[in-house]
DNA sequence: CGCACTTACTAACACGTGTTAGTTAGCGTG
DNA sequence: CACGCTAACTAACACGTGTTAGTAAGTGCG
């Protein structure tokens, strides 16, 4: 079992100089000059003997783990969604590209009070990227005030924060404009969570802001919550019809509780969208590529995650964020799950 | 920034004891016997400085990160298919109930000869998980056979791996038997990779294999490529229905897949399963919600996750996995998808 | 009392690295 | 020749922890 357990001091003495010597060469230190001579003969030797860095020796000596911790806390959404797993992306394609390291920590939300605490002060981690902020959150507070580099993917609106939001806004009003162009005035709503979660809550206020200005309003038996997932939107399109079955257009949380609203009003004989009309959100890769092709409002995952990545890295280098909230505006997208009004 | 910086030297002086005593009574050794009030003392100095132990300096003598890498090697499929998250989820849960933590590495395919050695020579992580193995991976086989402790989420029928694999065999057998019950005979298929992929040629092997139990084979131009997304099944499914018009039924290379062939099918005019039958694979959580709901195959990708997980648990403890190489059945479940041929 | 033995600690080393301060050797200059 | 200066290194410390070897006091026993 000799694990290849070559340290700095084997390649000083390979390449016959002292293990500072090599230091230096290998990390294109200039805090001293080394012959060309040498500097190739250390070179030689650490190729040879396959030389490797300890990580944790040098975490500890300089004290950068080059490590960025990603936290999710809804682990539900996580493995029945499509949307983190594009964010994931953003994220680790941006950090491999400047060579970090990236650790994935699902929270449970039933965790006591200081669920960040051990990943920061264990000093596991540089930085820390965190899904669905929470504004209740006071561990999180706590640790934004304390000037720990952190990034939020979402907001929660705290003065010191660094953000990247993808607010819902623009696509939605056009969204509802295309809905209400269609004469569809009894409208139902499925919200990806349960009302509590501030992003869910803050789209379903858009929602009604915007149907306002048209002198439209959902009735609070027009909106049963879901959870994300396509069998959440099956349900709650179930309950939701046999409460209202007047209703003719339904906004879903989300692509894939979309997909069982669809799937639900299949089952109930109704097609979409001679029968009702369905908006998704998100756009999810496949929301073009289904039947019928999801109306939907585009929100570009990826790019978030990326810009939330290279905020976080620009903050571990000691630099200021020139834009510390940003927000990507989202695109109405229309297909062919809405039509007119029946 | 007076970022607790708190070290068991610290908590040492306040506790008026020495730094041993305090790694001896936080770790529960039982190198010396310590006085239950010492003990005491410790523990409430510890708690009220708010002590963690810097894991850089704690792996750099203990050899011991707690951290296990997990390495996905196609990163397409994170983005557009909804198995690996499920697989992370079981993968994640598993590891933190031990405290275990995730080190996510997305390999871009065209890295150079030795895509896992900066992680596992750096002593940055414990062991590896691997999903989708190849074959052809050098650099794996060298890497089991070193004996670094690695657990293959797949498997490449190598007599030293440990692995967890989830073979198509029994649920595609059941699945096939049904749509040839149903007298479909002129048959297409989709598979979720171009060839080369170990896991979906394989998938396709015993396919045909199925079939020519029943007498009956899939031609060459009956299988068009898909890449694990539903706009590569939407796609592959236009190819396929036109160069064969006279195929009654398609077998997706996942569900994902399957929603973009019922899409196209949809684009095209058909209807599923009146017109042209589909089955899917995986048995996603939306399956059971969209429409027409699939008929499927199941496989327990949060479960595979979980004994990948303990098993890796189980080689860094030292002890030999019981079952080195685990395979979980997979179930037929027949849905909405798939009727009688036309 | 002498001696072994337990109890309750502590001094000091080792892990592998990055870096600061210091040491030669060579060389030009006054 | 003394002196400063540069090039090319190296000795030694520090990072914060876990652990081994060792010590000093107390206790039982012949």
């Amino acid at each position: 079992m000799s694990r290849s357990r070559v340290t700095s001091h084997d390649v000083a003495r390979a390449a016959g100089v002292s293990r500072t010597t090599v230091s230096i060469v290998l990390n294109k230190s200039d805090s001293a000059v080394i012959g060309e001579e040498t500097r190739k003969r250390v070179e030689v030797a650490a190729a040879e003997l396959g030389y490797r860095p300890n990580s944790a020796a040098r975490m500890l000596k300089s004290g950068v783990t080059e490590t960025v911790g990603l936290v999710v806390t809804e682990s539900r959404s996580l493995t029945v969604d499509g949307y983190i797993p594009l964010l994931f992306n953003g994220v680790g394609s941006a950090l491999r590209r400047k060579g970090y390291h990236l650790l994935l920590e699902t929270l449970s939300r039933t965790r006591g009070k200081n669920p960040y605490t051990d990943l920061v002060e264990s000093r596991r981690i540089d930085g820390l990227l965190l899904l669905s902020p929470r504004k209740d959150d006071t561990a999180l507070v706590e640790l934004i005030e304390s000037g720990f580099p952190i990034v939020l993917l979402g907001s929660i609106g705290h003065p010191m924060e660094v953000s990247v939001d993808t607010p819902s806004t623009e696509g939605l009003r056009d969204a509802v404009d295309h809905i209400v162009d269609l004469g569809h005035r009894r409208i139902g709503s499925i919200p990806f969570s349960q009302p509590g979660f501030s992003a869910a809550d803050m789209r379903i206020a858009e929602l009604r802001g915007f149907l306002a200005g048209h002198g439209i309003r959902i009735d609070e038996d027009a909106v049963v919550a879901g959870d994300f997932s396509a069998e959440s939107g099956f349900k709650a399109t179930l309950e939701l019809i046999a409460k209202r079955p007047d209703i003719t257009a339904i906004f879903a949380g989300n692509d894939t509780i979309a997909l069982g609203v669809i799937g639900a009003l299949a089952h109930l004989g109704l097609s979409v969208p001679q029968d009702i009309s369905v908006v998704g959100f998100d756009d999810l890769p496949f929301a073009g590529f289904v039947a019928p092709p999801l109306t939907t409002v585009r929100v570009d995952a990826m790019h978030q995650g990326k810009c939330a990545a290279e905020a976080l890295m620009l903050r571990l280098k000691g630099k200021v964020v020139p834009e510390p909230r940003q927000k990507f505006a989202s695109v109405f997208i229309p297909r062919n799950s809405t039509s007119y009004a029946r």
